[in-house]
DNA sequence: AACCAAACCACATCATCATGCGGTTGTTTG
DNA sequence: CAAACAACCGCATGATGATGTGGTTTGGTT
């Protein structure tokens, strides 16, 4: 049985020090790399005398120094393939947000009891990714049509046009792919514009791309 | 104790009967509304004599007549409080962003045990979301800086030509705004699909469109 | 000095798109 | 039943786009 090497960075000792303990405990996790900071962290791993210290990083948000937002870049540049978990008591749509978009794979709030976090850890080392319910919600809410968006707008039909303009058929192609005339497509795609009020196909490729349709 | 008021839309007799006997036999859970198609449900719930049956619907995908993913507008049209949770066992990309705009709150897999599906009722219930390790991670991977952009391959100039059919422009419109001829336009833009290695204006938009510009 | 890449321009040709007009079916609805 | 509408088809014309070949100027490298 392989090890999963987890690296965590934790400016709290309390905490630092009861997932260090109840982690480690289990016979398949080893606790490779421990950081109070970002900075710290990143010289530990800077040697490279070994390739990659670690499968999985838990990271905090409120450190000392770079914070773990700023840092998620950099520990990404030096180890591009380790699965970084935010590991924090924030959950304001701007710090989740910028987490996922800087490229962590997960989400967990600190109130999540040890055994919980613990799982999570296999999840994640199974090719998965786990979030907090509460998290999850707001990530799903980001998906959800925010501008009640002009759907009735086009039939069944259009919109099979527009998704073959979306992706990136020409005329001919779309009529090929429907088995109509190139004519009929010309013919829905007039309408398709008079009913989005744009004259061009990639007007409708951004509106659709927008999701407002 | 208030009952969890659960809607079920599920075709397969066998999933179904497994899914109603299971979660209806806990104490908290109520099975109000059974359908074996969208159509079906939204039957059941038109008379509208009572405002709403449910808390939370399990939708399947893979349905006879409107497709589950089709049903979510409808569906929610119709209830707007009642929390999806799509339970399938599709797990390509395009299906579960399509749920999750449409207004999915969570995307489970029919994989999932029967318990791990009891929990995530509740978690629902409580106001939060769950989504199957796997999508989880598909979902965040959407956030991600897809591919390392390929950045430095156009030149500050090719850029703004970028710019300008993203914004929609025709290659007059371009030029105008530069202040150079349309051939040089066309110029610009032979050598732009041949750094990025594609030969229609759409194509540009996506790529640009998609952060991997 | 020789070289190269980026930006600039021109001309040419064929494909694709935008838009107009006209027409046939079939279904839905007042 | 008639009106309305979606979907289907055809034809025609001008605009825009895709791609090629050829050229100049300018600023930075070797």
């Amino acid at each position: 049985m392989e090890f999963i090497h987890i690296a965590l960075i934790e400016d709290d000792p309390v905490i630092r020090e009861s997932l260090t303990t109840y982690l480690g405990a289990h016979p398949a996790i080893e606790i490779s790399v421990v950081a109070d900071s970002v900075e710290q962290f990143l010289e530990q791993v800077q040697p490279a005398s070994r390739p990659l210290q670690a499968d999985l990083l838990l990271l905090d948000i409120g450190l000392p120094g770079m914070t773990g937002l700023e840092g998620i870049r950099h520990i990404r540049q030096k180890c591009p393939d380790m699965d970084i978990v935010m590991l924090t008591t924030f959950e304001d749509d701007d710090k989740i947000f910028k987490a996922l978009c800087s490229g962590a794979c997960s989400y967990i709030t600190k109130r999540t009891p040890l055994n919980t976090i613990q799982e999570a850890v296999f999840t994640i080392h199974r090719g998965g990714s786990y979030m907090s319910p509460s998290i999850a919600r707001k990530v799903v809410q980001h998906f959800m049509p925010k501008a009640p968006k002009a759907d009735d707008v086009l039939s069944p039909r259009q919109q099979q046009i527009v998704q073959g303009l979306v992706d990136g058929l020409s005329y001919k192609m779309i009529a090929d792919k429907l088995s109509i005339s190139i004519d009929t497509v010309r013919d829905h795609i007039k309408h398709i514009y008079r009913a989005l009020e744009v004259n061009s196909k990639v007007e409708v490729i951004r509106l659709s791309l927008d999701g407002k349709i």
